[in-house]
DNA sequence: TTTCATTTGTTCGTATGTATA
DNA sequence: GTATACATACGAACAAATGAA
């Protein structure tokens, strides 16, 4: 079985590209690493060093990689600029950032606040809160997994509204909130745990982002409480002067 | 010998909160590890649970214990607060812990600018930075790993400067940049590589805060291009919003 | 899946010491 | 000195969560 087709109207070093462009995203090889010489991947797609210099220049071409003369070429460590300001929403990061993104929904849950969560959100003990899980992907990767804590008194029935709305702001919007901020963020590196280590098709021993956020309203009054966990490899956020 | 005295007018629980406290601070036992059950303290100073859950709560109030119904207590793992704002001061910071701080100066260079640290700085190709490494320690730990670069054209013999007066905002002050005020910083988590992870004393298992910095003068021109690496167990990130 | 021991959390009651009007 | 309020300390029982058998 042959990976390329010959003849097929679509030239070789596009397939090539297309193979290793595919194997690149999907990790192997990892992120810095070296790609196998071109002489080597002649051989393995039986094509001419040509074709596969080809095929290289397109991945440089749309930074997937580097190639450094009397090196090797290697996968080009992509990080993904996540602009941490006053007003972060998810969803225009992304757009700024040109990526396909993809939220996928994992848990809801009605439970009593604990003690930080009331704390973050200006809750009585016994209070009741949503959570709510959930994955982003964005090209097809994970970029983060989040945890988000809405009051249920304020927001009855949020989980649904979000749902049917996939957007945060939108969903607050409905329930009058027309506009929010962040209040502040804590960040720390640690290792994620073995949930979120899979979750996240993570390696247990790669690092995750872990950010703890509060959203409050233009009256000062918290609406969100979040903990969102980014990948190392893909993610970094970026804190602007001013905004 | 009784470790605890009673009618001396020092309640009990405090008492024994101040030991247990004590006890902690110097690290036995140590972050994240568990306290022995209400029960056996209760036994080993003879007094009621209720006197020893009196204590315990007492350094939850401290945030020197966690507690979880069913498990145990725990000793809490210890995060530094590192607020970045646009005025980012280590010195200032440092005094809003409360903490004793100790700057360690590890080597000073004088080379060409690496491509990026050009870049940032908005230096020409062949243009020459000074690159100094610093340690910085709070209470005993090592609270980062700094590397930060200065342009040699606009702070000639900066190194020299900064040794004598110890804190780069009073060393900038002396070549005229009498305010500066970061333009951004990027904040990524990582594993440090074996140099680091000696440096900081620390396993190479334990992941870094790796944040980048620019800071520039009223007039926007960069002065300042530093990587930092911040211990991910002792140090959290605020970002606060306005400020 | 169930059971059981361990541990923390909560709520009674009781007694005593301490400060203050 | 007396009365009152409050914090301290102990005892017993039970609820709730956890983790391991």
């Amino acid at each position: 079985m042959s990976e390329i087709e010959r003849g097929r109207g679509v030239a070789l070093w596009s397939q090539i590209s297309g193979i290793l462009a595919s194997e690149i995203l999907k990790g192997q090889p990892r992120q810095g690493a070296q790609l196998p010489s071109a002489q080597e991947l002649a051989a393995r797609f039986d094509v001419n060093r040509h074709t596969v210099r080809r095929a290289i220049a397109a991945l440089e071409e749309r930074n997937l990689v580097r190639t450094e003369q009397g090196r090797g070429s290697f996968v080009q460590e992509q990080t993904m600029d996540y602009l941490i300001s006053r007003r972060t929403r998810f969803a225009q990061n992304m757009r700024n950032l040109n990526v396909e993104a993809d939220m996928e929904f994992l848990e809801e849950a009605r439970e009593i606040a604990p003690p930080k969560v009331a704390q973050a959100l200006g809750l009585g003990r016994h209070e009741y809160v949503y959570r709510i899980e959930t994955l982003d992907h964005a090209d097809g990767h994970v970029v983060d997994y989040s945890t988000a804590y809405f009051p249920v008194a304020r927001f009855p029935d949020f989980p649904a509204v979000y749902r049917r709305l996939r957007s945060v702001t939108r969903a607050l919007a409905e329930f009058g909130v027309a506009d929010y901020e962040r209040k502040h963020t804590r960040v720390s590196a640690r290792l994620p745990d073995a949930h979120t280590a899979r979750l996240m098709k993570q390696p247990a021993s790669r690092p995750v982002l872990h950010v703890q956020s509060i959203n409050v309203d233009t009256r000062g009054m918290p609406v969100q409480y979040g903990i969102t966990r980014f990948s190392g490899d893909w993610v970094q956020l970026v804190l602007m002067a001013g905004h």
